[in-house]
RNA sequence: GCCGCCAUAGCUCAGUCGGUAGAGCGGCUGAUUUGUAAUCAGCAGGUCGGGAGUUCAAUCCUCUCUGGCGGCUCCA
């Protein structure tokens, strides 16, 4: 029944329209403006996401919301959720389907069903696929309690959510077709704008009690068009090519064997990247005023009972049985570097004391959670544990923030940044904890860098500033992290002695830049195909000899370069320059170098840049200064 | 660790409706002496991931173990 009275409608642009009371929100934003409702995917009315059918029913302001907008794109992914739930209603009829939200990639809907199949999913998408074809329109529908209730009897997990609906809000239902789910809405107004969905893939969800039956979730993504699902699609293709476990095969930096999971061996190749990353920080460490130290990799039980690790983390440890003791193989440097600064007494003068250590650290990690370099059971961090005042803490974070800043900088990585926070689990006073996250929200704050919450997720001893990076998929891994630690100095029983000539306990500043060697290779190889800086790459400059008349020209020219550092070598000429060429592109040297009677009876060299068709002649010296100093001013590109 | 999927030559992959396997690249050898992304030819290389079962016969079917992949949980 429309209302006869009519309604003012505000739009983005300032523009006002007089109305009918009880107008679709579809038809007044056709009066505004045709255009931009062509790509309307629902309507935002007064703020709140709503369907283009909605009716109006009083003043407001009225915008449309399209896959741009990040409300428009969740409505997009949620309907093509729903549209995975009919396709698999349709192939399991007796399926119960618990939710099916937006993320931030795409979607999933997970399902309280026997274990799916491959052949399932075919059949998901043959259904999917009519209905899209069908053009079924998502109709939604207010019941009571009780007729929902009623409808979804069946469906133990729907009965839930019903009863967490709010007493006094409508209880409402879309209608795809023959399909009807709980949903708050809204929708896109059909299946016809789901002709980009695509289903990623499946798996099980365990539940927390392992006695419950997993769910089976699916996976997808959705584009409001074809065209769009297709250059995602071959992005993602495209992202495989650059998957640092392939790379690190082909490049040779490193690789697994079966009988080690999780265990890297670098070769040759990887070892010389690492030592460059360890060389970039090094540098910085000596300049920033630390000292490295080594301690043991592996402590007996009772250190571990005194930094909470015993309690806290073994089951993410390494244990050894040795002279009836039980010792752990470190999985941090920090309770080393505690018992260092016990190692005698220390003054306030000592402080900040900056305690950098390299060492390998081993955590079990769960046999499902390995992943190529990013996610292994040992690795090297390049870790420091800073102590210092209470007063120095905020000054010395925010000197850590900025280095973060710099040196993901030099490697062209975006990043973001999280506050993780008190755990469940955690060591000592929640007034202390409160203080040290104070501390890191207020340095955040003053840095104006973008940062997101992560309740709950600190670690056992601290909170922290995590730094995560993203891989080619998308997948975020953490690398830097600075940690205010007030525990493990308690538990160590650390002190200095202070001006005053009393005993005061030290704060500990735990802190990674660059997180670990491995991790941060991996995120990098994806990120440059495996093209990494000169400065990094394990060759830098290879040189062909045009014929073997060149070869000891070719051969006085790596001598060169090798003096002054750089890491070169000649190729043989057994096969033809093309491939010769060919090969050192595909291994990604940076500096391909011909050498031919032209430019030995000129004293030049025909320089190719790696990514680059063009060659460059240049006299050697000037190629000389050229190269050495890309390198060492760790330029990005070569 | 949980769930699903996968495992054939160093790599990428064919193949065998159960009768013990093939290509390209890579490697080696020889010829070629090359001007900017693959010169030609020959050769070697696999107890078809390990173990057990079914069968006259298993790389193929079943079970199990190991590893990998994708999620989940967890993390640098």
């Amino acid at each position: 029944m429309p209302d006869p009275t009519s309604i003012r409608v505000r739009f983005p642009d300032g523009k006002e329209e007089s109305v009918p009371g009880g107008t679709a929100a579809r038809d007044a934003l056709g009066r505004w403006d045709p255009e931009q409702l062509k790509n309307a995917i629902a309507a935002s009315w007064n703020g709140v996401p709503v369907d283009l059918a909605s009716r109006l029913t009083s003043d407001g302001t009225l915008a449309p919301l399209t896959f741009e907008d990040r409300a428009g794109r969740d409505i997009l992914q949620h309907s093509s959720a729903h549209l995975v739930a009919k396709g698999l209603l349709e192939t399991i009829p007796d399926a119960r389907p618990t939710h099916g939200p937006p993320t931030d990639e795409g979607f999933y809907y997970d399902f309280d069903v026997r274990p799916l199949t491959p052949a399932d999913l075919d059949s998901v998408r043959a259904a999917m696929d009519r209905s899209i074809r069908a053009k079924e329109p998502f109709v939604r529908r207010e019941l009571s309690r009780q007729e929902a209730e009623k409808f979804f009897s069946g469906n133990p997990h729907k009965l839930r959510y019903i009863s967490e609906v709010p007493e006094g809000e409508t209880v409402s239902v879309y209608d795809t077709g023959t399909f009807t789910d709980l949903c708050r809405g809204p929708h896109v107004p059909s299946t016809a704008w789901l002709e980009g969905v695509h289903i990623l893939g499946f798996s099980a969800i365990g539940q927390e009690d392992p006695a419950i039956p997993p769910l089976q979730r699916i996976r997808g993504v959705g584009f409001p068009t074809r065209t769009e699902l297709d250059a995602y699609l071959k992005m993602r293709k495209e992202a495989e090519a650059r998957d640092h476990r392939t790379l690190g095969a082909k490049l040779e930096l490193f690789t697994f064997i079966e009988e080690a999971p999780g265990f890297p061996i670098w070769l040759p190749n990887g070892m010389v990247v690492v030592h460059e990353l360890e060389k970039f920080v090094r540098e910085h460490l000596a300049a920033a005023g630390y000292v490295e130290i080594r301690t043991p990799l592996l402590f007996p039980q009772s250190v571990y009972e005194t930094s909470g690790h015993w309690d806290h983390y073994r089951a993410d440890m390494f244990l050894t049985e040795l002279e009836g003791r039980t010792f752990g193989w470190k999985p941090m440097n920090c309770p080393g570097s505690m018992l260092m600064f016990r190692s005698r007494a220390r003054s306030y003068r000592e402080l900040p004391m900056r305690l950098a250590e390299f060492a390998p650290l081993h955590r079990y990690e769960a046999s499902g959670t390995l992943h190529g370099l990013t996610r292994v059971r040992e690795f090297v961090q390049d870790d420091a544990h800073i102590f210092v005042t209470e007063e120095q803490v905020e000054p010395e974070v925010r000197t850590l923030l900025a280095w973060i800043e710099k040196a993901f900088s030099t490697f062209r990585l975006s990043w973001n940044v999280e506050l993780s926070t008190r755990p469940a689990k955690f060591l000592g006073e929640a007034e202390l904890w409160d203080r040290a996250e104070a501390t890191l929200e207020r340095v955040l704050k003053a840095s104006g860098v973008k940062y997101r919450i992560s309740p709950g997720e600190g670690s056992f001893y601290a909170p922290k500033i995590d730094i995560h990076v993203r891989d080619s998929l998308g997948r975020p891994w953490q690398t830097g992290t600075i940690q205010v630690d007030y525990q493990m100095p308690l538990r160590f029983g650390l002190a200095y002695q202070g001006p005053d000539g009393q005993l005061h306990t030290p704060v500990v500043v735990h802190r990674t830049i660059l997180g670990t060697w491995e991790r941060f290779l991996g995120v990098l190889l994806e990120h440059t195909a495996g093209r990494l800086p000169p400065w990094l790459a394990p060759m830098q400059v290879r040189v062909l000899p045009v014929t073997d008349r060149n070869a000891p020209a070719a051969v006085g020219l790596v001598e060169e370069l090798r003096s002054q550092g750089l890491r070169a070598e000649a190729a043989g000429t057994e096969e033809s320059l093309s491939k010769r060429v060919r090969s050192a592109e595909v291994e990604r040297v940076p500096y391909v170098v011909v050498l031919g009677d032209k430019e030995v009876a000129e004293g030049t060299v025909a320089l190719r840049v790696r990514g680059s068709k063009e060659n460059r002649p240049f006299s050697r010296p000037e190629f000389l200064v050229y190269v050495s100093e890309r390198v060492r001013t760790r330029s990005f590109d070569p």
